[in-house]
DNA sequence: TTTGAAATGTGACTTGGGTCACTTTTTTTC
DNA sequence: GAAAAAAAGTGACCCAAGTCACATTTCAAA
């Protein structure tokens, strides 16, 4: 099923990324981290977990992106998260007993490690640094969401075009935002056509510019003007 | 500015809430629980805390319903979640040095006792079950805003409200839902009127039934097919 | 290198639901 | 219990954005 094992990987960047939950351990806690985890290369489109299946472990992204999303009546994909380079994917549903409720697939090439569900509690358990991460995480992603939802019952879509499109940038730092057009109406929530359309008159501003799939940002000032729509 | 002395108030039951985080809780907890608690009575749309203020520590809710919501950018509220007898409300707050970035407000007369910052994180410090029940329920909400989100973006305004009238019947058990139409559009995400409308709709249909300002469900079964719209 | 399958792009049409501008009814509050 | 304020309700209007039905371009895989 999943080819994870053509190519060698390693994951030593991951703790440098300063966006990692385990940017503090001291090497003791390194070598730990080095003996639990599993490092296994993706190729693009494959899926890490799958909405409904019982989680097993986390995943640590070593490089490469992975879109979350969640599917709605008719299988409409809802992308509620694009995750880069340094993040954890999968822990919230560490501390449920419950099955994911969305699904992980990657959006390119990526270096992914694995860690269990035991080898991550017992972490989680025996490092109060690590603990408090993550509900320091925790919290700061429910609160996300909030303005997340809000957005989404009060803004126009060119408002949520515009405020999806500076959250990408952040994403892509120093890369351009590179989705296809399918999965940005699906993280904006809205129709292919609809976004095609909205994406035209941004260019015709000239506050974004194309490169081929890739999507330039010109004028930031000027999209979080709009976002406010 | 708040009126939180003129009555005599008690908590006495708010441990015995099934929902609540601390049912666990051993006699010695409790004691613990009961010195460091604050009782208040509340009147109808008193605010517990305020977007944009620092976090001081939590309220527990022991008789009353509390609307927690997040103000859009002309001012309009959306509202995230009512919270009920027997819920621990800001401790999301409680994990990030953030100043809050949603509103509390009661929705009627309640009783609910404070329990400051210190204190709290000092509970969940000392009390593992505590803490993962914590951890848990940030979990559980995190996935049910997914679903909330999804919502949001894919179903249409009848479908929403269909939805969070089931979401409410759950939340005012035992009695009928009761608040402003004011209100339950701006749980839906939608205009007043359109909200006025839809109600209107559901009691033609005979799906709903009001008493006043209260609303009876009279086909829970109509309702689950309509929030798949 | 073909060849099917995605992905992109465009036009025409329709409609859900927002806005505005009121009236009426119910609650508060003094 | 009267006055004021808030909430509930209705009608008319309109446009953002969804749907459908294609054409075209790009990409992946055999």
């Amino acid at each position: 099923m999943l080819d994870k094992s053509h190519k060698h990987v390693t994951c030593e960047n991951f703790l440098a990324k300063n966006n990692s939950l385990f940017k503090s351990f001291c090497n003791e806690e390194v070598e730990e981290l080095n003996i639990v985890k599993n490092c296994a290369y993706y190729k693009k489109s494959q899926p890490l977990f799958i909405e409904g299946s019982m989680p097993r472990g986390v995943f640590c992204l070593n490089k490469g992106k992975v879109k979350i999303f969640s599917r709605g009546e008719e299988g409409k994909e809802q992308i509620i998260h694009v995750a880069k380079e340094g993040e954890i994917v999968g822990f919230r549903a560490m501390f449920s007993e419950e099955p994911y409720k969305v699904t992980a697939s990657t959006l390119e090439e990526s270096n992914i490690c694995f860690i269990s569900k035991a080898d991550f509690l017992n972490l989680v358990d025996t490092n109060v640094t690590l603990r408090n991460g993550i509900m320091k995480e925790l919290s700061t992603e429910l609160a996300n969401r909030v303005t997340y939802i809000t957005n989404m019952a009060q803004k126009s879509v060119r408002g949520r075009l515009a405020f999806a499109l500076i959250l990408l940038e952040e994403i892509y730092t120093g890369e351009m935002i590179n989705l296809t057009q399918e999965d940005l109406a699906n993280f904006v929530g809205t129709a292919t056509e609809t976004l095609i359309r909205l994406l035209k008159d941004f260019k015709e501003e000239e506050i974004i510019q194309t490169h081929g799939r890739k999507i330039e940002i010109l004028d930031r000032d000027e999209l979080i003007a709009i976002s406010g729509t």
